[in-house]
RNA sequence: CGCGGGGUGGAGCAGUUCGGCAGCUCGCCUGGCUCAUAACCAGGAGGUCGCCGGUUCAAAUCCGGCCCCCGCAACCA
């Protein structure tokens, strides 16, 4: 029976460029969506998968100046480090783009246009912001820094001391002066643009209250409860120029605020690939869009995204807002500046196995709590889970019709007569098995469908054990060998394409290398293929050989070790 | 009393809607088996279900109070 084919577009939250990625904003967005996207591609949807760099806001203006480089070549360099991780993991974007580029600026403007031709959403008030009379520049809370009036702290920003996190309000800051040149700042009023969340209110609830039991469940109390508290207008503008120009005369100063222009990404790198792309996704109310992203960000995607896009009135709304928790590094928070975590610019040098490092993140991905990320349970969990049960599966499959039949069996599902209940099991279990997984994976329930899949694979193994085919050759009743190894090998095709999105390298070289199937594990539709015992009378596998390594406990020091090494901004941003 | 999510053997989780012997996978120990990168089978150790109190024949589950972790608290993104 075939699914219903959806359009569907994907997005992972667009990365903030001021640092390199850890594993923690992997697990955290790429990789799920990274499997949702090879899953709904294997399934037949029509599907595209975008991300890109974030690049404007504060932080990296402040990064680059501490740097003492141009912000745009901080930012270049970055994305290309970024681009390289993703790519090494097997992050298969459609288009990873950045919002620097002009197309960006461009589809941001028109979006803004739009809303502000209404009339309705957007409105001006003045703002008492510091201003630097020597830079000529209104200085954002984060350029402005003096002593705590809590602490004593003599760092501490305009807004909030990072020492004591008290919130600092506009004026109670001490000493304050300017970060770029040390100048003490006046303080005066500038104008800027609010986007009226308030009045988007009933709006954006109703639309929440639509997504009750699409969601999970602390996405949907997390937007309720924002809304419950009532919205507030947000400006849109900053007093920067580093970013997208506000194409009003009044502000051509100032620059849209990352967080309007950073969503407004989504759309953009759409739109890249081609209009097609763009009316078919942006434009198409029947597409659905799933947003994938960390749990700080679920306020933004839940609440100020959608008021965005109701006031603009021209663009499909998302579809579902995945939001997960934490990763958690060996019991600690990942901190780049404390030099906790696995960061992934050694990855790129590292021969670490990409397939079995994805496997046990998927295993760990924070669907309903922050979870953990530990350096044995990964050996542990390739050693046993992805070798001893899939791995191993594969294997002694794949070996005994090497070893006793050349290869090649001879039948097909019409020689399967006289099943005994094992048999008849185990079939069944194909033709279901695959559904199921996929109903967890387009819940976005990955943890669960991984553990099914290894459930899968354990299927195969205690068949195997049970009939002994080894034995039955043996004895001599090849027949009965042959019936169960075309069963098993049928098991081990299924097993492939339903593992693929999340050990997509080794998937694809046991399909063409050992199971020996043409073409690739990508082509749209194959996941009808899993349930299907059809595997031809003269099909010849080829020599197998172990998919992956094991983890000796001396390979794990050195690969921690190697991932572990502390990196310099500095050298990564200057060479 | 700011809000939300979470707290169940060493790790990851299920069970809480609607009370009924605390379960699953991995890890650890013992034995069996062996085609395979040691899978599978049988057995075992390990838990105050965050804490305190209440209701009940019976509480992980219902009620009240509290503690801890994480995130958010709108100019950090």
């Amino acid at each position: 029976m075939p699914t219903e084919k959806e359009t569907i577009l994907i997005t992972a939250a667009l990365p903030y460029i001021n640092n390199v990625p850890h594993l923690g904003h992997i697990v955290g967005s790429h990789l799920p969506a990274d499997i949702f996207y090879r899953f709904c591609r294997a399934k037949g949807h029509d599907v595209t998968f975008i991300g890109g760099s974030d690049e404007h806001g504060t932080p990296s203006v402040i990064a680059a100046q501490e740097l003492g480089i141009p912000v745009k070549q901080l930012t270049d360099r970055l994305h290309a480090i970024h681009k390289n991780v993703y790519k090494k993991l097997n992050i298969s974007y459609t288009n990873y783009s950045r919002t620097s580029k002009s197309i960006h600026h461009e589809v941001t403007k028109d979006f803004f246009k739009v809303i502000d031709a209404k009339g309705v959403y957007l409105h001006r008030e003045e703002l008492k912001m510091y201003f630097c009379q020597r830079d000529s520049l209104f200085l954002p809370d984060r350029f402005v820094i003096g002593t705590c009036p809590t602490c004593g702290y003599t760092s501490a920003y305009a807004d909030q001391c990072e020492t004591c996190s008290t919130v600092i309000n506009p004026g109670e800051l001490i000493d304050a002066r300017c970060r770029i040149c040390g100048e003490i700042p006046t303080y005066k009023l500038s104008p800027h643009l609010f986007l009226d969340l308030e009045k988007l209110s009933k709006k954006i609830d109703a639309w929440v209250e639509s997504k009750k039991g699409i969601w999970n469940n602390h996405v949907y109390s997390i937007a309720k409860k924002w809304i419950d508290d009532g919205l507030k207008p947000r400006s849109i503008t900053r007093d920067l120029t580093w970013g997208v120009s506000v194409p009003v005369p009044e502000f051509k100063n100032k620059v849209f605020y990352v967080w309007f222009d950073a969503p407004i990404g989504y759309i953009t790198f759409t739109k890249e690939l081609g209009n097609q792309y763009y009316e078919r996704y942006w434009k198409n109310t029947k597409s659905k869009i799933f947003h994938f992203l960390g749990k700080d960000n679920i306020p933004f995607h839940t609440i100020f995204w959608p008021g965005m896009l109701i006031a603009h009135g021209g663009y499909s709304m998302p579809y579902k807002i995945v939001g997960f928790h934490y990763l958690n590094y060996e019991g600690k928070k990942f901190s780049k500046s404390k030099g906790v975590g696995v960061f992934c610019y050694n990855i790129l040098n590292s021969d670490i196995n990409i397939d079995t490092l994805r496997a046990y993140l998927t295993s760990v991905i924070p669907e309903t709590k922050d979870s953990l990320f530990q350096w044995n349970e990964y050996r542990l969990h390739t050693n046993s889970e992805v070798i001893g049960k899939i791995g191993n599966f594969f294997n002694r499959t794949l070996n005994v019709i090497w070893n006793n039949f050349n290869g090649s069996l001879g039948i097909d599902a019409e020689q399967l007569t006289n099943n005994d209940e094992l048999d008849r099991n185990l079939i069944s279990s194909i033709k279901t098995t695959p559904e199921e997984i996929g109903k967890l994976l387009f819940k976005t329930e990955f943890r669960a469908a991984y553990q099914k899949m290894l459930d899968y694979a354990r299927e195969g193994n205690v068949y195997l054990d049970r009939k002994e085919p080894w034995s039955l050759v043996k004895k001599g009743d090849l027949e009965s060998a042959k019936k169960v190894l075309y069963i098993t090998l049928n098991l081990a095709k299924s097993l492939a394409i339903v593992l693929s999105p999340i050990m997509p390298t080794g998937m694809q070289e046991l399909w063409n290398n050992q199971l020996n199937f043409s073409g690739s594990l990508d082509t749209p539709e194959i996941w009808e293929k899993a349930s299907k015992m059809d595997i031809s009378k003269g099909h010849r596998i080829h020599k197998p050989k172990p998919l992956y390594e094991k983890i000796e406990i001396e390979k794990l020091e050195e690969i921690k070790k190697e991932l572990t090494k502390p990196y310099n901004l500095n050298d990564l941003v200057k060479e």
